[in-house]
Order: C-alpha cells, then sequence, then structure tokens
DNA sequence: GTTGAAATTAGTACGAA
DNA sequence: TTCGTACTAATTTCAAC
C-alpha cells in the first residue's frame, strides 16, 4: 500500500528511490512493483495533462438514458467518440454519465446533437458544464481513510448521532437497469 | 502533442525511448520534456490503481447544492475529504459533483449523512451509485479529434443536418451561481 | 536541432539470512 | 520473504558540431 500511496503521486519515481522512500532493499522493490503490475493493481502508469494548455477548454458532463436491450450498442459508439474521457453507468435519473473534454462551447452541442442524437440506443441526454474542476486526486486508496481529519463538527440543533436527513435523497436505480449491465 | 500521446499512455516511458518514438532526438526529447512539465502542459505522473483490487470497491457520486456565499467552507472541508477523487462545479440543478471511493456502501451513507451533512455550506445532496465504469482514458487531447471514426451514421427520418432535438435537453446555471465560483 | 562518448543509474541474477 | 552484492544493460548528462 505505501507502494502505492508513492506511485500514485509521482508515477515516473525510480525504484531505487522508491524502495527508499518505503524503507524497503531494491531488490524487494523490484519484486513487488512487479507484483502490482503484474497483479493488476497497478493498470497503468500516465502523464496529466492539462486540458485548458492542451486547447481543450470546456468540460461538460452529459447524463444519458439508453434504450433497454441497446446497451452493446452505446458502448460501440461511445468507443468511436475519442472525446469522450469517462463514461459510468449510474443508478438515479439517468442510466449513464459522460464526461467529455472540447475546445468550445461549440463542440459539446454538435456532440450532443450530431453525435449522440444519431445513436438509437440513445432516448435522452441531459448536458451540465463545468466550470472548475475543484479537486481532482490520483485515485483515492484506502489508507487514506487513516489521515483523514477528523471533521468539523460544528455542533448544530441536532443531538448526536442525529443528522438533517431532509438535506439529503438517494436515488434508486430506475427499473430495467438491470438490462443496461455488460453482458 | 506527439510527446503528450505517449506519455498519458505510458507515463514510466524513458525519455530516449520517447525520443524514438516521437521521432526526434534525444537531446531535444529532453529539453521538450523540461518544458512541458514547466510549462504546466504536464501536471503531474501518475500509477493508475485498480480501485477494487485496493479494496474499494463502491464509487459514488454525491451531487450538493452549496448555501450561496460559503462556497469557501464547502471547499475547506472537501480537502478534509480523503474519500473524495474527484469534485467539479456544475451548471445545472446541483451546484457541484463529488465523486467518492470506498469500500462499501455503509460508508457512502456514512459520508453523506455524517460528514457532508454536517456541513452548514451543504444545503442539499442527491446520490446516485456507479455500477460499471465503462471507459476512462487518460485524459483527452486535441488530436484525437483526427483519429475519431467517422459517426456511425443510421440515417433516421430526419433530413440530413436535423437532428431529433427533443432528445435532449441542456441545462442552464441556476441563479446565483457566480457566487460558487473561486473567489 | 543532432550525434557520440563518459558518468551515472537502472535492472537482473543468485546465494544467504 | 527479504536482503546484499556483483554483474550487465540502459539511461542521462555533457560536450562539440
Amino acid at each position: 500500500m505505501k507502494i502505492l500511496e508513492v506511485l500514485r503521486e509521482n508515477g515516473r519515481i525510480s525504484v531505487s528511490a522508491l524502495a527508499e522512500r518505503v524503507g524497503i532493499s531494491r531488490a524487494n522493490a523490484y519484486t513487488r512493483f512487479e507484483a502490482l503490475r503484474a497483479d493488476g493493481a497497478i493498470k497503468r502508469f500516465t502523464a496529466e495533462i492539462d486540458h485548458v494548455r492542451a486547447g481543450l477548454g470546456i468540460t461538460a458532463l452529459i447524463f444519458v438514458t439508453v434504450r433497454q436491450q441497446m446497451w452493446k450498442q452505446f458502448r460501440a459508439e461511445l468507443a468511436r467518440m475519442p472525446e469522450v474521457e469517462y463514461c459510468a453507468i449510474t443508478t438515479g435519473q439517468h442510466d449513464a454519465m459522460i464526461q467529455v473534454r472540447v475546445s468550445d462551447v461549440a463542440a459539446v452541442h454538435t456532440m450532443v446533437t450530431d453525435r449522440l442524437a444519431n445513436i438509437p440506443a440513445v432516448k435522452a441526454t441531459e448536458t451540465v458544464f463545468i466550470l472548475d474542476e475543484v479537486l481532482r486526486r490520483p485515485y483515492v486508496l484506502p489508507s487514506d481513510r487513516d489521515k483523514a481529519a477528523r471533521p468539523a463538527r460544528r455542533p448544530a440543533q441536532e443531538a448526536p448521532g442525529e443528522v438533517p436527513l431532509g438535506k439529503m435523497r438517494f436515488v434508486g436505480a430506475a427499473e430495467g437497469r438491470a438490462a443496461l449491465q455488460r453482458d
């Protein structure tokens, strides 16, 4: 876990330096490093790129409602859209959320109306723009929990343990969602 | 741009190998590599970790409505929550979306009811679970556009250029959103 | 922007604790 | 499993062009 912690912050660190930071021998570090890769615990190493500097200043989220039984086709079309950085199937009102990076607002419009709307699997979409990315951590690890600062409890009117439940809402899966799962 | 393309796929490649793949000399590759880092175009290198193998099998999205003028406080609290991997301010119905990785469903509940609900800045939340992460590309680049396969146009009933606009919906910013922006 | 050669560092193999 | 060491291969640095 310590190795993962170091590597997510500096993916280019040498194995020797890694060994030193984690407190194990060089040879051992090589063994474990290889084991983590072989295991799939580390999927790949990547460079984090500044989108704005790269010319893709606009980020949008598109929530998609997918027609049942057409999930496979939707997936295939997704693979053909290079501007999509992330796509997840979700519970709730919509079936999937996709995140796209493009150069301008017009490109979002084109993307949604020309590309997505032409996919029969897409029943409806809802688009929101990302105004600011407040936080992006490189892959959360279980060990982070221990480092958590205690929540700055502002003892509200509620008794300890009680919580203003009216504040929040959990959204369950819509009907027929099972059909959307990977075949 | 070619350098970025290589590095986002293999963040640990040696500069020599990078030079070869891009078709420039080593010394030149070193110069450009350094320039990209110094410029901030490359923000950092990181290891992509398999959350499930790391013991964080549950991913959820929490859409948060933030009380106006309390954005700064919300930010501060966010920094104290290690299970948050990503947070963005959005247009639309909600003000922010945060993505969390935890070990089980109960942890999501704890997170939302204990941690988030105790932040005065949080007016309301809406939680959805991620059932499957279909696609995660390491940082989209403008050059990807050129590699885009043409959309598999299924000539629907619409005339060319026309689109079933009823399918989609753009969601504008809620009032008072400007107040949420970074101070 | 390139090449080549020296200095440094990375990666491998293997025996011992 | 982990460590230490010796050995080989590769990378980085720095020079001149």
